[in-house]
DNA sequence: AATTCTATCAACCGCCAAGTC
DNA sequence: CGACTTGGCGGTTGATAGAAT
């Protein structure tokens, strides 16, 4: 049931993961999120291509993915969905939480095909017509089709309604991959928390189990020092940009990126985390004899394809160290450490 | 016991839409 | 505005387990 591995022209590797694979994959992404498909097989020591990380995971290494048997609930659910809209397989697993679309899809073809052979006959016109197509024909046929089905438009339109496109929110790509995979670097409780339908709800994330009054007492919101993007991540879920900005006199940069306010696209949020340190570097380089240029270069450097290695030496240790000892921990608080070298410093937290 | 057939499902592939430069 | 990149989707493949012969 599982492919030879083999490797493609590029040396990289095919076929069937091995347990280590999977191991470096989830550890990777539970701690830092998938940032970026493509790069990400390279700083998560993986010979993958970025899809075939990104199938493992959303397909087998997801946290509460379901398997095993389907219960007759599930089975009707998925033939009658796909009465109503054929083969979209991604909107039917929407409706089945912990199921991938691939299942989904198998299991159609193994089994509920066949059943639904025995049960109807197919006399729609349109329906013939339709398999008849080449798989092009289908896809342009599917795509132009209009629903005029009363289940499957209110199955579009509750999902389109918590899409990033259709709501304000940050970038559809950025935006949906940090917020489910900050959930899942979460600790667990505070996963289950903001999960509940996470999968399907994807920005309704509750942060309240940490109190900003807790967070603006904190020694770091008095100090000069400001991450270039992890600390706007950081104070994002809280809704505490503004205070902080404000603080550091970066009141021409005001922004909101937590999940329940009014957000930003993708290109806004990265222009403003660049200016972010952009100002940023400026504070850097009055204190420290540098020039803004080199600062932000130090700062921005390779932060985007490689947000883990820049060198943050500037921070002290000890700044960090009152909040360490809090018992809240924000969704990047690991990645808010790891980038001052503090990882591993509160462990005991989880 | 050996061989053939069938079912299963993880993984690959190509295409497309949206975003970015 | 066009080229390029990326993520996501659905169709398909192919190795293997288990059933049938």
């Amino acid at each position: 049931m599982v492919r030879t591995p083999s490797c493609d022209k590029n040396g990289l590797k095919k076929g069937t993961w091995t347990e280590e694979e999977d191991r470096k994959l989830t550890a990777y992404v539970t701690r830092y999120g998938c940032w970026n498909w493509r790069q990400l097989p390279k700083f998560a020591g993986l010979s993958r291509c970025g899809k075939s990380c990104r199938l493992r995971w959303m397909n087998y290494l997801r946290p509460n993915i379901k398997r095993g048997n389907y219960s007759k609930e599930e089975e009707d659910t998925i033939i009658k969905l796909h009465e109503s809209m054929g083969n979209r397989w991604s909107i039917i697993a929407a409706q089945l939480p912990g199921r991938t679309d691939n299942e989904i899809k198998n299991h159609w073809h193994t089994n509920l095909k066949k059943r639904e052979r025995q049960n109807s006959s197919i006399s729609n016109e349109e329906k013939h017509n339709t398999n008849n197509l080449a798989p092009r024909e289908k896809r342009q046929k599917r795509l132009k089709l209009q629903p005029n089905n009363c289940l499957a438009n209110q199955i579009t339109s509750q999902i389109i309604d918590s899409s990033p496109s259709s709501s304000p929110q940050p970038s559809s790509s950025g935006s949906s991959s940090i917020s489910k995979d900050t959930a899942v670097a979460t600790s667990t409780e505070a996963y289950e928390e903001t999960s509940g339908n996470f999968w399907t709800e994807p920005f309704l994330t509750d942060c309240s189990f940490v109190s900003s009054d807790f967070l603006l007492e904190q020694p770091f919101m008095n100090t000069e020092y400001l991450s270039p993007v992890l600390f706007d991540e950081f104070f994002c879920p809280y809704g505490l940009y503004e205070e902080k900005l404000n603080s550091n006199n970066l009141s021409q940069i005001i922004i909101d990126s937590s999940p329940s306010s009014p957000q930003l696209s993708s290109s806004e949020f990265s222009s403003i985390t660049r200016d972010t340190a952009a100002a940023t570097s400026t504070n850097m380089a009055a204190d420290d004899n540098v020039t803004s240029s080199e600062a932000y270069a130090e700062i921005s450097g390779d932060f985007w394809p490689q947000p883990f290695s820049a060198d943050n030496s500037y921070i002290p240790n000890d700044f960090l160290e009152p909040f360490m000892e809090t018992e809240y921990l924000s969704p990047v608080f690991d990645e808010f450490m790891c980038l001052y070298g503090l990882d591993g410093e509160h462990e005991g937290f989880n």
